[in-house]
DNA sequence: TTCAATCTTAAACACGCATTTAAATTGTCA
DNA sequence: TGACAATTTAAATGCGTGTTTAAGATTGAA
């Protein structure tokens, strides 16, 4: 009953299971996602969730936190100010951030579809995901799109505009499976998503300019 | 056996049910719609689905195809060329009827979300949607896009304008759950909805320009 | 080695879902 | 009206799901 976790290591199947239900469940939703694909990618028994986390809603949390961690020490850039660029240096390299963490094929980079899939099909655990994952985002975008647009922009053109590159982002993880059928040849991976990335800042530095000069 | 439909309008229960699954599967999407709560909201008896439809399958399908004639009649202006106004203009209006279709409350407007609940959640309908609906928005936009792009414009450089443009759109729909956490007092209902259209077109415009004038 | 706590396993359970069945009801036409 | 097709109904069926159970295996300290 008193847990000792003398052991610096989580349980191997824990973490396993971690590991494989941040794929399922970015793979195909909190909903569609189900237990035993978990528990037979992490060579597990079905059992082994109900053991380690209680059901599949506390694993869910658990595996955001857990994204929550690994992400801050693999992708510093996006939730970090870098205030040494000039703000559209900065935009250029969010925006690039941003695109990896949602088109990356590896097994590895299922965080920021986490994020993603969240922001269509909220679920129990909204809250922790906004709080934590998606308000530091959006604080990101808001503050390099603030300094572009100038000390007079109103907070509501500034969060149109923040919406509008955050958006030309996640369309393509959200809509990939359309955009495949619309542009067979189309492919995002590699240096593909880097000319993704240059159209996206490129785009929207422009139409923020319009808006600073509109005011 | 033999089917007699001498009678013009369709039974009364057919056409409450396509309206009722309308409204059901824009709301949760294929998979998450529950044929029971279609029944409910349609005043029909479960087993109503298997003797107009055959199954859940295909009364989406049937779904579809009933919210392609109908929105042909109701929205003509986003897949009819409107060649009249400048490409500046045509835009405007597209994005303005677009967003229109994507944010509108009435539960008479659930066809645009249809679109978009495809392109995130494809199912087996998916060759449908995109062949009947997506496809003829796609080259509205395109056609659009080319014509303020300039004839130089590169096939890739279009269609990245063109996801840019559509993105935007789609993005408060899509994300509409999580924008309302992020943004508690804003809301996409009415006037805000002109607003938002008038950002999205002068952004997009300003992109667009600055995308020609590269080349 | 021994023993108790920890972890894993196979099987069963309970529930919601789409689907099917067969009977009851309604509508239509000779 | 009577007979037959068309439609609706309540109930049952089967399947996939998350969850639970109880027994077995493993581990680590005394």
């Amino acid at each position: 009953m008193v847990a000792l976790k003398s052991d610096t290591s989580q349980t191997r199947t824990r973490q396993q299971l971690l590991e494989a239900a941040g794929q399922v469940f970015a793979e195909h939703g909190y909903r569609a996602a189900t237990v035993r694909e978990i528990c037979l990618r992490a060579g597990a028994n079905v059992a082994s969730i109900h053991y380690h986390f209680g059901d599949k809603e506390r694993l869910y949390i658990a595996v955001l936190r857990y994204a929550h961690e690994r992400s801050n020490e693999a992708n510093p850039d996006l939730s970090r100010p870098n205030d040494s660029n000039s703000p559209e240096e900065q935009l250029k390299i969010f925006v690039r951030s941003f695109l990896t963490q949602l088109l990356e094929r590896s097994p590895l980079a299922w965080d920021g579809k986490l994020i993603a899939r969240e922001m269509v099909e909220p679920t129990s655990a909204i809250d922790i995901v906004i709080d934590e994952r998606m308000k530091p985002l959006s604080k990101r975008v808001r503050d390099i799109v603030r300094s572009l647009l100038g000390v007079n922009a109103t907070e509501d053109s500034i969060r149109e505009s923040e919406f509008s590159i955050v958006s030309q982002c996640v369309f393509y993880h959200h809509c990939r499976e359309a955009i495949l059928r619309l542009y067979p040849k189309f492919k995002a991976t590699g240096p593909e998503i880097d000319k993704l990335a240059d159209h996206i800042t490129a785009f929207s530095l422009a139409g923020l300019k319009a808006k600073a000069q509109r005011k």
